[in-house]
DNA sequence: CGGGCTAGCTGCGAG
DNA sequence: CTCGCAGTTAGCCCG
């Protein structure tokens, strides 16, 4: 395919914000961040309305090469179509060099983007939050007058000897990661409140040395089993692990 | 477009293992680690050849929806051209309905993915472990027999005063998990060693809050500048950073 | 195969 | 803006 009609065509889809499909034989560079170089090949470059700029190879979810929100400049030299993304905070630039091009399409696309998600790890500590009596009983709500950013802890409650309490739900396998964000803010709370604090670690499971790095924090665990997908029956069970420490 | 072809054309694709793009009115449905709607949208589906199948919108690098390693299989309806990609371990489901296409093309693609990507974090480990006394003269290097497992602590050794120092490099802004991190590693090291041990942190930069819990733990940072893609200064400076606690 | 972790993470949301 | 974190994280590497 003739480059100047291609430039022109980009050029053109990019003022409409269509969607960009150009597949041919390129070089990649890219210097910003990081810094990479991608030998010639034929791969896909698929330019988004939202000005995203990804280069796909023929395996892999994700664009070998990549960017978001940048301005997108092209030139002609001898032998090739340079596409040029530009980024500003952090500098970024990535250079496609198109030696040759097999296809070029453009499409004009709409704007629904209004994916449906259940399960995500939000709304199952929300659906916790409700019933705090289903984590133990006389367990309720303690509010975090700028204690703690919003968002920071799961759940943050006062259970009956009035001690607080801080939970974390996981909606996955609890790993090392999992426990040392609630140990650090199981020990923020207690400083900051200078009352004696537990920490809860909530997840449907929890891999072993993660379970004993826990246990040497003091921490809990709680294995909680939910349905995805199944408003009615969310959480199928909440059962509180047999723990060393606390048998 | 009609069905039957398209189905003909996609089946065909597959087995070759083609790069295989379409576009057309289609709603989306996937249940397994959550689950999600699409509601009817025009889209495009890409399909690699190592089987990863994504929903795209012409917004964010990311897809909608997507499987990788999934087994694709088709069925035509009454009114839609259904999709479906499935997946065991874990046990995923991901269902494309197109009532409409607006496009279909296939693409024979070859199999280079060589990217060359500089600056990783292991490239930089790999630089600073060259040449200890760059952290800190008389620093060396320090045999990991059955300690911990290989590429679990970034660089171990030995000071002159003979403690051993667990040292932990990002090659970005620190933040809360890289300090969490090696404070766990630091302590696992000098529990099963028992010896005086120390933790030096080394990044580009550490984020205020997580540098105050990093000097609670009694750790270090040091500050590392450095150039991208350069390979014969990559390294530009290692600086103690200030601390309120060594002064 | 699971566990742990980096990633040019991306994308979102709160302060 | 920055910070912190979830993610159907993905993808890699090492036991």
């Amino acid at each position: 395919m003739d480059f100047e009609q291609a430039k022109e065509t980009i050029f053109h889809a990019l003022s409409k914000k269509n969607m960009i499909l150009c597949i041919g034989k390129c070089y990649v560079e890219y210097w910003g961040r990081a810094a990479s170089k991608l030998p010639k090949g034929k791969r896909m470059l698929l330019i988004k309305g939202d000005n995203s700029f990804a280069i796909h190879q023929n395996r892999l979810l994700r664009p070998v090469n990549y960017m978001m929100n940048c301005q997108i400049s092209q030139k002609i030299s001898d032998n090739a179509l340079i596409l040029e993304a530009r980024k500003t905070k952090p500098k970024e630039t990535m250079k496609v060099f198109f030696y040759s091009i097999d296809f070029l399409e453009t499409f004009k696309m709409d704007e629904s983007h209004d994916l449906r998600l259940f399960g995500s790890e939000k709304e199952l500590s929300d659906l916790l939050a409700e019933d705090l009596s289903f984590i133990e009983p006389g367990l309720k709500p303690f509010k975090r007058e700028g204690l703690l950013r919003q968002g920071v802890v799961d759940i943050l409650a006062e259970d009956k000897q009035g001690n607080l309490v801080v939970i974390e739900v996981k909606r996955r396998l609890a790993s090392y990661n999992a426990v040392s964000q609630l140990q650090r803010y199981m020990k923020q709370v207690e400083k900051m409140k200078n009352r004696k604090t537990r920490g809860i670690l909530i997840a449907p499971d929890i891999v072993k040395p993660a379970h004993e790095l826990l246990e040497n924090y003091g921490l809990e665990f709680m294995k909680l089993d939910f349905d995805i997908g199944n408003p009615e029956a969310k959480i199928k069970g909440l059962t509180k692990k047999q723990t060393t420490l606390f048998d």
